[in-house]
DNA sequence: ATATGAAATTAGGTTATCCTAATTCTGGCC
DNA sequence: GGCCAGAATTAGGATAACCTAATTTCATAT
């Protein structure tokens, strides 16, 4: 949209800078770099800053911004952003289950609608599907108003050898990797283990229960996100 | 959204034109002027006068705009406007009758979404719900890639007196009047007769089957269509 | 302690969309 | 046929979000 005098102090874009702050910083928080921004957003870096210094100046402020040294969100910059988190998951499960796209479809269309849909719809979207807690993804969704709970999950790619592992989730932003993840049987859910690291950039990994491994890339395998198993 | 250096050929702005051209042209196709235009999209005249010159230079170009003499789509523009008013029919239905919004609930968010939503979440909505021919508020939803089909529907306001009237639609916009006319019992399919226009600015008006009439004012009856009753 | 390269910021520019104020066109009326 | 009110247009400006080019800062290695 353009720009109407009075524009809402959120907008498309802020959201997506909210979000990728959120993501890029990891359960701790850390404070983002412009560099990871500009390239999570696919926008130069003076983008970036002119962004964050307009985010730092909103009132509630929606970061915390040290020029040269990253930023973080704020509590109101968290809340919204975990508020688009909350509309992409569910969105992402109704998509799926509802209307019938395949799990590599389901990404693209939440990334877009979850700027535009209201709380109404939020809400009974969540009453249809049951108020779910996970996406088809394996991701939490996070309940409304409440920072997402967080996982120890690990990119399957660091998890340490031998070491029986459970797949907790996958990264939804690639559909190739999607479809390849289902190819092979990496789901949610999945027990594994990985035998060794070879040379060529692959992994050989092992699903608990079959007798041979497989070798996948280590691009891959920073897409599927394991913990250790349950009990 | 903001101005990315290549935006595509259509914006949430372009395409509320293109609808408001469509919608206040009526089913005649007449030239729409610039303030009826700005009217309706709440935006000053001058705006108006910039965006139809853009959209009269866009290749192809989306309206026949005559400086001074009003403006007309092209078949570039209609089919682009019959696809978003495709949307937003399909899209409250489906909240309707999915996401059970109530029939004064689902205008304001199909309004927003239809803008967003992909060729596939249109198929997908549309398959779910059946291929449906009518929204809740009695209006045909275009087949895909299709004009409309039009009905020679007409206010309540202006039907005549004393003539057996069915009703086809009512207007949507306006969550008040849909409450109203819920209450009062207007809907889609109803038969009625006016039997008088009073001073005071209403209509005496009686349902089919019902012993009493009621009166409802004008304003109302500009809310409400009617077709002459089925054959 | 300083040089240096990467990262970040500032400076200045573009486009889309909106605005207000000033100007021009059109169509009806005498 | 000329005048006038209202409609429409042009002129000039704002803001959001992006861009490229130029400059500054930081962090580290000698």
């Amino acid at each position: 949209m353009a720009a109407k005098p009075f524009a809402p102090v959120t907008s498309e874009s802020i959201g997506d800078y909210l979000k990728a702050i959120l993501e890029l910083g990891g359960s701790e928080e850390l404070r983002v770099t412009t560099k990871a921004l500009a390239e999570r957003l696919r926008v130069r870096t003076p983008s970036v800053t002119g962004m964050l210094q307009r985010l730092a100046a909103e009132r509630p402020a929606l970061v915390v911004y040290q020029k040269h040294h990253g930023v973080q969100l704020t509590a109101a910059g968290k809340r919204r952003a975990w508020e688009l988190v909350r509309h992409h998951r569910l969105l992402e499960l109704f998509l799926h289950d509802v209307l019938k796209y395949s799990w590599d479809e389901v990404h693209d269309e939440a990334e877009r609608l979850e700027h535009f849909i209201s709380e109404r719809f939020e809400d009974r979207v969540a009453a249809i599907l049951g108020d779910p807690e996970i996406d088809p993804h394996g991701h939490i969704i996070p309940h409304k108003y409440e920072a997402a709970a967080c996982r120890d999950e690990v990119p399957l790619a660091r998890w340490a050898l031998q070491t029986p592992a459970t797949i907790s989730s996958v990264r939804d932003r690639d559909p190739a990797a999607l479809r390849e993840i289902e190819r092979l049987g990496f789901m949610p859910g999945t027990g594994l283990v990985v035998e060794r690291r070879n040379a060529a950039s692959s992994l050989s990994v092992r699903i608990a229960g079959q007798a041979d491994g497989m070798r996948i890339s280590l691009d891959l395998a920073e897409c599927i996100f394991v913990i250790a198993p349950a009990g």
